[in-house]
DNA sequence: GTGCGAGTAC
């Protein structure tokens, strides 16, 4: 360009176009202000051209350069769909999502028709902001104007159908596909992920295996997330595996997921060890092998990483520290509890809610109620977290009628309780010894359509058979697997602390008695069976 | 132009 200038040529702005274009694929920022400069040195009869200030609207919406690219934008005289999708892609990566989609309402409402390059923007900030209303809107649209068979739109409606929950609608986007590529295939993977259905995600990751598609490292990501929700140690080695195998780079966000996998099964030394492999490693990777180490009660190795952290000079963030707290929590480790409380007091991070509910479940372990009530008592936006944290620390004690009261107020504060809130009082009672409200809490969860998990029963047969109703807890244990749940081990162990109870008191027969002895002997899985056997008997008692 | 990783409550 400046050869011609020299040599007196005419540029002409196509030429000025094409070098724009070139700094766009470059995302050469430097050197696109300079082409913007000698446009200027032109005078009105360059910068006032549509097609070249067009180009500069897209050159630095590409770049990232927002005031830049919103003050060319508004200037424009004639708005087209590349300056829009521009726009609206920039506000998109800018995390301003309402704004996107106000730019899709408004280039319609100019006349301009958005091309199948805007729409995956849209829908991307319909699934972040959650709108899923507007997402329907644009799924329409879709069908109107016939981009349905774009791989790149359709990929995105599925994506944005499970970033909003409903997983059942991207799955019939996805199976109307007649072209998937891998990104489909990831976006169905992940929306299963993130709706909680990881067996789901896992099939698509095997379905996509037999289909022969070729497997990217978010494909693998996915599966490690869907193995980790699931403790399912096969699928997920296979997922490191398949990593390994196809020689995909180990970057921070594939190798944060194979070191999540190890620690959720508890395989410390292979999370260790792709710790250590990795050349670059983030915050999101040092957390966590720091909350591996906590999780599976190696304190002293998690503040040893965090120190090491630090002379890394990484700044401990919100992730760090509730894993610190939590540790604090597991050990009753009161001095380290109060440290990282004030460290997140001086770094602004008790600000956070899960850092906030961290911190009271801290205080709560440690034998503080009082100073737990206190923060709690502070804090003006309490999430369902919070109020059940704060449920627990009473019900653990006992104090079933703080509980309680809490347990209303949090209702009179617009918080629904859930299944962990119900169980917090059930277990308040029960620790205070009335049995008879605990049970009638049973009744009035189930009334009010919160279902009892596992842990809502096993809290009562514990309960109900340290209490000395051994006859009652053997009844709820019939009654759990009546409602279709599976014993866990707590639960028969507490079913069979019930049964010696009972052959003690009542001096019973040998029936228990030989019962009790060939259960010490049995394989957890078939002891269920040996207790309902007892059930039977247990009816005959006086 | 579309897809990915971490922490809190029973």
């Amino acid at each position: 360009m400046t050869k011609m200038e020299h040599e007196n040529l005419q540029i002409g702005p196509e030429i000025y176009g094409e070098l724009l274009q070139g700094c766009v694929y470059e995302r050469a920022l430097y050197t696109g202000q300079q082409i913007h400069a000698r446009i200027l040195k032109h005078g009105d009869f360059f910068s006032r051209n549509d097609y070249i200030a067009t180009k500069l609207v897209v050159f630095y919406a590409k770049c990232d350069v927002l005031d830049a690219a919103n003050s060319l934008f508004f200037r424009l005289r004639v708005k087209n769909v590349f300056s829009w999708a521009a726009i609206i892609g920039l506000n998109c990566r800018m995390g301003s999502c309402e704004e996107a989609i106000m730019g899709f309402v408004e280039m319609q409402e100019n006349g301009v028709s958005p091309d199948n390059f805007v729409v995956p923007n849209v829908l991307k900030a319909c699934g972040a902001l959650g709108w899923i209303g507007f997402g329907r809107v644009v799924h329409g649209y879709v069908m109107k104007v016939g981009f349905d068979g774009c791989v790149f739109v359709a990929s995105s409606l599925i994506d944005m159908y499970g970033k909003c929950g409903v997983l059942d609608e991207a799955r019939k986007v996805f199976d109307g596909m007649i072209v998937r590529n891998a990104v489909a295939w990831n976006s169905m993977t992940v929306g299963y992920v993130q709706n909680g259905l990881n067996e789901g995600a896992i099939g698509v990751f095997y379905d996509m295996r037999v289909e022969g598609v070729e497997l990217t490292r978010i494909s693998v990501t996915s599966l490690l997330s869907a193995s980790a929700n699931l403790d399912a140690l096969e699928e997920g080695k296979q997922g490191h595996a398949v990593a390994v195998i196809s020689g995909m780079e180990l970057d921070n966000v594939l190798g944060s997921s194979i070191i999540n996998f190890y620690s959720k099964v508890g395989l410390i030394a292979e999370a260790e060890l792709v710790f250590s492999r990795m050349i670059e490693k983030d915050i999101v990777t040092w957390n966590l092998l720091i909350s591996c180490y906590v999780r599976n009660g190696q304190i002293h190795k998690a503040l040893n990483m965090c120190h090491l952290m630090r002379s890394e000079l990484l700044k401990f963030d919100c992730v760090t520290l509730a894993s610190i707290l939590a540790a604090a929590a597991d050990t009753r480790y009161i001095k380290l509890g109060k440290e990282a409380h004030c460290y997140c007091i001086r770094n602004n991070l008790d600000c956070d809610v899960v850092v906030a509910s961290s911190i009271l479940d801290m205080y709560a372990n440690c034998r503080r109620i009082d100073d737990a009530r206190r923060i709690f008592n502070s804090i003006s936006h309490k999430d369902i977290v919070m109020w059940n944290t704060i449920l627990a620390a009473y019900a653990d004690l006992g104090l079933s009628g703080e509980t309680l009261r809490l347990f209303y107020q949090m209702q009179l504060e617009g918080i629904s309780p859930n299944v962990i809130s119900w169980n917090s009082v059930i277990l308040g009672f029960l620790r205070n010894g009335r049995v008879n409200e605990a049970k009638d809490m049973l009744t009035q969860m189930q009334s009010s359509g919160v279902q009892p998990n596992i842990v809502t029963w096993t809290t009562l047969i514990t309960g109900l058979s340290q209490k000395g109703y051994g006859d009652e807890a053997i009844l709820f244990f019939q009654k759990m697997q009546e409602a279709g749940i599976k014993p866990g081990a707590p639960s028969i162990t507490s079913a069979l602390s019930a049964c010696t109870d009972l052959v003690s008191k009542h001096h019973q027969n040998f029936i228990y008695e030989n019962a009790i002895y060939e259960i010490a002997f049995t394989e957890p899985e078939s002891l269920p069976g040996i207790i309902n056997h007892l059930l039977k008997d247990v009816d005959l008692l006086p």
